[in-house]
DNA sequence: ACAATGTTACTGACCGGTACGTACTAATAC
DNA sequence: GTATTAGTACGTACCGGTCAGTAACATTGT
């Protein structure tokens, strides 16, 4: 048998994960549109079949580089700095914090749903789809965490504080040196003037 | 003599404006990569030469419509719903009314010039310098504005309006039923805040 | 053997852009 | 007044390149 174990976490790197890696890192940087499949599979070190052999279309591996973007956004959401936050308003904060700094700093792209969104505004499209349910989710999960600060209304905290995240997303790649400086501060006024009682 | 007088303001529509506002609908509808030169020269009735004897390339069209775009944001920014306002407060307000019940509507688009600074990340791209430049006037106006309502820090204020504003583009354009239903009561509650002593 | 990948070459559609010919008008010449 | 010329505004037809996607076959590792 000599079965050799079951292929740890090692090194081979399959063809479609290259090109995952690939597609990311050039349709976050440069655009899903502005970027042709050859880029990506020149970049990735493989060739065109190997890419149609995992993914059915361009679009789908557009929607594929999206779940990944999801995937790693809650990673990153959810323990901004790599700290875990009891308190709702902490871990808001620190969230807004974090991307506020990186998003005045010198090549920021914004958020990769959302501009996604922006290149493909028909709604069939399949990247967008995992766009907008990403959306759908993080409102929810915003309101949520408006609530347990104790707002009056919580909703409109929520969407406010999405307002604002989305607002320094797209802000952020027109300029550096922009609005976002300015986000954790209109945050925490947003914050205590929705939980003081009025 | 029978001179048919020198052709008033009437109808004939050169080829070249015909173009520019073909090339408006769409980009602004589909964005400006999803479209082709073709496609902007057939729904303007004309043909491609046209389109090249007045622009110098499809970047320098681009460019043009943002232009446009920009003469018409402020056209609305300054009055909007055509009414001009005496006071500061009221006049973002009126603004973002407007603006957060458009958002709200099927097939909104959000701002153009955002938009199309999404799908140009490179800094030396005609239409991208436009936006960069629109948006540059747009915060600094804002900061005026937020100075004019008499808060603590204006710059603040000014940035967290802006941030807010471009939140509401750019989540109108990803589901209708989105965040800017909250927007107009998150701008009083900021303005409030930071306008009162503290 | 067989599964995953590379190699090569290709398709048809579409892309931005252009060389060139043509219709109409206005000014000039006789 | 008519012919000639010049200028303008436009269309026809085409260019080379790139796009997403595929077919057929060779190579490799286990």
């Amino acid at each position: 048998m000599t079965k050799k174990a079951e292929k740890p976490t090692e090194a081979p790197l399959r063809a479609a994960d290259r090109i995952r890696a690939s597609a990311s890192e050039l349709f976050y940087r440069e655009g899903i549109r502005a970027v042709g499949v050859d880029e990506v599979v020149d970049r990735a070190g493989v060739t065109k079949p190997s890419l149609y052999r995992s993914f059915a279309s361009k679009d789908d591996l557009a929607a594929a580089y999206l779940r990944d973007y999801d995937l790693n956004f809650w990673e990153n959401f959810e323990r901004p700095g790599g700290k875990a936050y009891g308190n709702a308003r902490d871990h808001v904060l620190a969230y807004i914090g974090q991307l506020a700094s990186r998003a005045v700093a010198r090549g920021y792209r914004g958020c990769g749903l959302s501009n996604a969104a922006v290149e493909y505004p028909s709604r069939d499209n399949p990247a967008r789809q995992v766009a907008e349910a990403h959306k759908k989710v993080f409102r929810k999960r915003l309101r949520e965490l408006a609530a347990q600060m104790g707002a009056r209304q919580p909703n409109v905290l929520g969407d406010a504080l999405l307002l604002l995240i989305e607002g320094i997303y797209v802000t952020g790649q027109q300029s550096e040196d922009g609005p976002a400086q300015s986000a954790l501060a209109a945050a925490k006024l947003l914050i205590d003037a929705s939980v003081k009682a009025g």
